[in-house]
DNA sequence: CATCCAACTTGATCGATGTCAAGGCGCGAT
DNA sequence: ATCGCGCCTTGACATCGATCAAGTTGGATG
């Protein structure tokens, strides 16, 4: 609370390039046109955001910053679903029932927040923005299937070697070397709730990342990946990130044999 | 090929009530304006379906059967993301690029399908139909979570149990003893390419559900839940996976606070 | 500057689950 | 009917990752 960063101005909260739900921009003029629609909630790291309001179903659009879906079924901890980026949308139904759903915002961050029917009469207005809200879900959905994947078949360091790569592909800046440097805006245990994996265990393949010099000792908050291309070795799902992640960063996307 | 059974006549290829999308019954009016529109597939259990037409972006909606949505990266082996039912709708882009996903019938299904830009004009056209497509994506999106909770934090006893409910939900006819009798359209290693288990491991928990009375031992093919309460006593998602598939049987779509 | 506390690291140990291999069952083919 | 094959089951064993506990770091606070 007390170190709380002061938002400035729109679309740099954080260092990196913002990435984007596929072709729209972080701040593509539909999401301009749906902030005049929509509230504008800003959260610092920490602050969870009511999924409903009035207990009516409710869009929202991230325009900045990272937040993270986490779900906890009875009995279980809990599991972060996704991590949001901006240009990601998010309806309360996609929480399933039943089940304790939080929205939570890992850094400062800006989201747009209306009625779920606001957005849908919207939508029919404006092809554009139906485009928009179905291509940024399609993007979404395909990011799921990663993270399916991931839970379901990797192992611990292919789980954490995928993490970081999506990490860095969404708020990093590489630097000259073949490295990159992005803010980490998450805890140990809310990767660990992400990957499936003990907070512990997690902890000791990250030692073993550094020893082998793929990723070098940071500041609190802060990460730093030394080798990119040695990480991406480990992930099988890193073509398929930086496919999906890559093409907000800088380079054109080069997606060969795709 | 040989024992294919043939399909007669629309809706009732098998033995359960349809399991829909919320609240877009099976057959729906949307589901039949759409048909018009789509060519129709029909599909034999095991058969792969393509998931792009001429390169082009494609969209699916279930009318019948079931189906799995598979993806492989590239070193591991597939993970089966999720399992498709009447109602449910895919995009060709939901699949991540750069990983191999496949679309394949577990049952003999029927299946629209048509050009994405297609779909997106007629719902840009009639708001019944984008409707009835982001709800669908909506309760997708949520049993996406769950099954990440599965994969995340599930212990292989609870993996099954929410298998097996899931699959009862949507595919099961209810006997009066509390018990639940289904068709089991995959095979053991599709099973576990869905739970993120072994085979071996799944087939040995199968066997002390057995052995305790939960399930029973069935014909090929065919699945006979004894005791509902109790598998769902074992399975943390049970109440989330009722509150989202219940409604497709015979009970009203309740939902309250749209 | 000293202290405190939360978050992280790391070692030792255990158990759940994966792996391998042998055996059984059922279905289709001959 | 019998054979052969694919799929499933089950036991023995290996291994990865979870758990527990002690120690360390670094930032916040007075």
């Amino acid at each position: 609370m007390t170190t709380g960063v002061k938002i400035e101005s729109e679309g740099q909260l954080r260092g990196g390039a913002p990435c984007s739900a596929s072709k729209g921009a972080a701040l593509s003029p539909v999401t301009v046109v749906l902030a005049a629609h929509a509230a504008t909630l800003r959260t610092r790291r920490g602050q969870t955001v009511a999924l409903m309001s009035d207990s009516l179903e409710t869009a929202f659009i991230v325009r900045a910053g990272v937040l993270t879906l986490q779900v906890t079924m009875p009995g279980t901890s809990r599991q972060v679903v996704a991590m949001l980026f901006a240009g990601d949308v998010l309806r309360s139904s996609y929480v399933p029932p039943c089940a304790e759903g939080a929205l939570v915002a890992a850094s400062t961050s800006e989201v747009l927040r209306m009625r779920w029917g606001a957005l849908a009469e919207l939508a029919a207005g404006d092809p554009a923005i139906a485009g928009y809200f179905e291509d940024a879900v399609a993007h979404q959905v395909a990011r799921q299937a990663i993270h399916a994947a991931t839970l379901g078949q990797f192992d611990c360091e292919q789980r954490v070697a995928t993490f970081l790569i999506e990490l860095a592909l969404c708020t990093g800046v590489s630097s000259q070397d073949g490295g990159m440097v992005f803010d980490m805006p998450f805890s140990r245990k809310d990767v660990a709730d992400y990957l499936g994996l003990n907070p512990d265990t997690l902890s000791r393949v990250m030692s073993r990342l550094r020893i082998a010099g793929l990723i070098g000792r940071s500041e609190r908050n802060r990460a730093v990946v030394r080798d990119f291309r040695a990480l991406a070795a480990l992930s099988p799902a890193a073509r398929s990130l930086i496919a999906i992640h890559g093409d907000c960063q800088a380079e054109p996307p080069v997606r060969k044999g795709l």
